[in-house]
DNA sequence: GGGGTATGGTCTCAAATGTAGACCGACTGC
DNA sequence: GCAGTCGGTCTACATTTGAGACCATACCCC
C-alpha cells in the first residue's frame, strides 16, 4: 500500500518554513500535549482562540481599525449583528483590554469605542492572517469546488 | 467627568504602523461596507473567519502542523473536542483544501490527516497570531485583572 | 463462543449559544 | 403630544454544540 499524502508541491518559502519550524516547537509547549492535566485555562493558544475565534471580535477590532465607532454605527458597519452579540463581544474586548469604551454625557448620551494601544498590536498579526486570506481564497473557492463535484 | 481613553502610549514601531495602514485601506474594500448588497458570501474576511473562526479548526491545524495524525490521534491530542465536531471540521478543512485525508484500508481502517501545501501556508499568519497571542497574554490578564477588580 | 480491544464514524437527545425584535428612560425637534 | 435617537436589556425562539450510545469489522485470549 504504497501511502503518498499529495505530496505538497512545497509553496513555502524557506523564511516560511523557518517561521513554521520554530512556531511548531513552541506551539507542543503551547499546548502541553503531555501536562497530566492539560492547563486548558491558561493556556495562550485557547485563550486567544476563544476571542479571535469569537465569530464577532475580529470583525469588530477590524472596523474599529478605521476609525473609532459609536455603538449603533459600530452594528450599521459590522451590518449583520444582534445587538445583543455586538454588546457581549464589546465587553469582552474591554474586558481583555483591546478595546476602550468612552461615555459621553450628551442629552442621549452617546458611547464611543476605540482599539486601544494592545487591541492595535493584536491587529498586526490579524491583518497578516487577513491578508493571505484574501490571497487564498481563491485556492480556497477552487478546492471546494472540486470537493463538491466529487461528492455531492 | 473627564475621561480620557487610555491613549495609546504607541507600542506599535514605524514597521506595524505601515502593516496596519495599508491593511486598513484594504479593509474597507474587503468589507465593503456601502455595497447596497454587502457581499457576505463571498467577502474573504467573512470566509476566513468562518474557518478560523471555528474553535476547533484551528486548534487541529497547528495539531496537524507537528506531523499527521489519525483520527482518534486527533482526538486525543486536541483534547476535549468531540468526535462529532471532529469530524465535522476535518470535514469543511479537507473540504477547503487545508487538510487531506487518505484512508489505508487495514483491518480496522485507519485514516490519516495531513496538512496540504495550502494549509500550511494558512499556518504562516495563524503562526503569527499565536506568537503575538503568546507574548500578549499577560497583559490581556492584567487587563481582566483590572477590569473585573472594578466592576465584579 | 464469549469478552475485551481498536478502528472511524454516525445518530440522537439535551444543553448551550445565538438571533430577532420588543421594550426602556431620557432627551430632541416639530 | 408624537415620533425619533441613543445604548442597551430582556424574552422567546432557532440553531449549534456536546456527551455518549451505537455500528461493522477484525484482532487477541481463553
Amino acid at each position: 500500500m504504497t501511502r503518498e499524502h499529495p505530496s505538497n508541491p512545497v509553496v513555502l518559502d524557506a523564511t516560511a518554513r523557518q517561521v513554521l519550524q520554530v512556531f511548531s516547537e513552541k506551539s507542543t509547549a503551547l499546548f502541553a500535549p503531555e501536562a497530566p492535566v492539560p492547563d486548558m485555562d491558561n493556556c495562550p493558544v485557547r485563550d486567544v482562540l476563544a476571542r479571535v475565534g469569537d465569530k464577532w471580535s475580529l470583525l469588530i477590532l477590524v472596523t474599529l481599525s478605521q476609525k473609532p465607532h459609536r455603538f449603533s454605527a459600530l452594528q450599521r458597519q459590522v451590518g449583520d449583528i444582534s445587538k445583543r452579540m455586538l454588546t457581549q463581544s464589546l465587553r469582552m474586548l474591554e474586558r481583555d483590554g483591546l478595546v476602550s469604551r468612552q461615555v459621553f454625557p450628551t442629552k442621549p448620551p452617546s458611547v464611543e469605542y476605540a482599539l486601544t494601544a494592545l487591541g492595535e498590536a493584536a491587529l498586526v498579526p490579524v491583518a497578516a492572517l487577513l491578508d493571505w486570506a484574501a490571497g487564498a481564497h481563491d485556492d480556497i473557492r477552487a478546492a471546494r469546488r472540486r470537493y463538491d463535484a466529487e461528492a455531492g
